[in-house]
DNA sequence: GGTATTGTTCATTTTTGATTGAACAAACTT
DNA sequence: AAGTTTGTTCAATCAAAAATGAACAATACC
């Protein structure tokens, strides 16, 4: 059995289950909540948009984890809202575009982050340079330094690419 | 001021300090705990190496995250450890090709999660197969799950190009 | 053998992050 | 406008992960 049990849940069918299961470690590799997977998971196999208190009851989550999750996803673009005539709640389908999530990852938690790094690059660069004693040692560290700007904008090529290739 | 105050600890120069707040957020971003990129960062910009009783001293943590985190990164292959003669204590050097560390997230966290989920999936489709009912319903969600291994099989593809990527 | 030094392990504590649910707001219904 | 339904916010709670430090090896030294 898998992470997807839960006693004051109405029952998944299999397919749901195993949707679930494939998500919720799916988005936790980039950091996001359990939650996040189950809700999408679930949503990813539903023919038809579900409310908020149906995806509730199946889920047996809080209606605020919900809520944010849902906002969440719906901001990464990986649902979709729709209103129904005749029903006042809104509706929320699954964009099978998966890559939604995993852009999310790169250009917002690794971009920023290599942006920061690249400053702390050159500062250290500064930093070595004007230290007037120009030993073994410190030719030894300018060296590493060196390295790591290669490495670190190598890295930071790769990430378009990667996004590209995923994306379609 | 960085993310490197530590009262207990032995000032660390300008350039440790950088060096320190170039690497823990980048550890972490590999889901690595903060005292990783610490011990890392001090590493890799120490032209000789280091002991442990040394190390804790720079950084203010404790023997036993120390101890662990070394222990780690030597299984990653991202520092060294050396005997010196006339000195009882190893000591510990950067190696710097920090792919190790990126290539620990790719191979260890993303690859087995792959690996499962391309079972999950075969399952969702067996499941979806098996499903006699073949309605306007069943076929939309086939094509959603087909779509889903199409794509998975396109992230499966593009770690070990990026691992390649990486390394030198 | 006895003591000192170095390093590891692991139960407990601390910290961080996710989830809950009650209070609130907004929009619809009659 | 009073009541109902739907959805959001956010302080409090809970859970997971990391850090601590004391107890425990292992090894070197005399």
């Amino acid at each position: 059995m898998g992470t997807t049990t839960n006693e004051s849940a109405i029952e998944l069918t299999r397919l749901e289950e195993e949707s679930i299961d494939y998500f919720v470690p799916f988005v936790q590799m980039f950091g996001l909540p359990k939650s996040i997977g189950q809700i999408y998971g679930l949503l990813f196999v539903s023919p038809e948009a579900l409310p908020m208190d149906s995806i509730q009851a199946r889920l047996g989550i809080s209606k605020g984890s919900l809520s944010q999750g849902l906002s969440l996803l719906k901001d990464l673009g990986a649902v979709t809202s729709h209103s129904l005539e005749g029903d006042r709640r809104e509706h929320y389908r699954a964009d099978l575009q998966v890559s939604r999530i995993t852009n999310h990852f790169f250009e917002n938690r690794l971009e920023p982050r290599l942006q920061n790094g690249k400053g702390r690059l050159s500062v250290m660069m500064g930093l070595i340079d004007e230290s007037l004693t120009d030993t073994e040692d410190s030719t030894e560290v300018r060296t590493r330094i060196v390295a790591l700007q290669k490495w670190h904008k190598r890295g930071g090529s790769i990430i378009p690419m990667i996004v590209r290739w995923l994306k379609r």
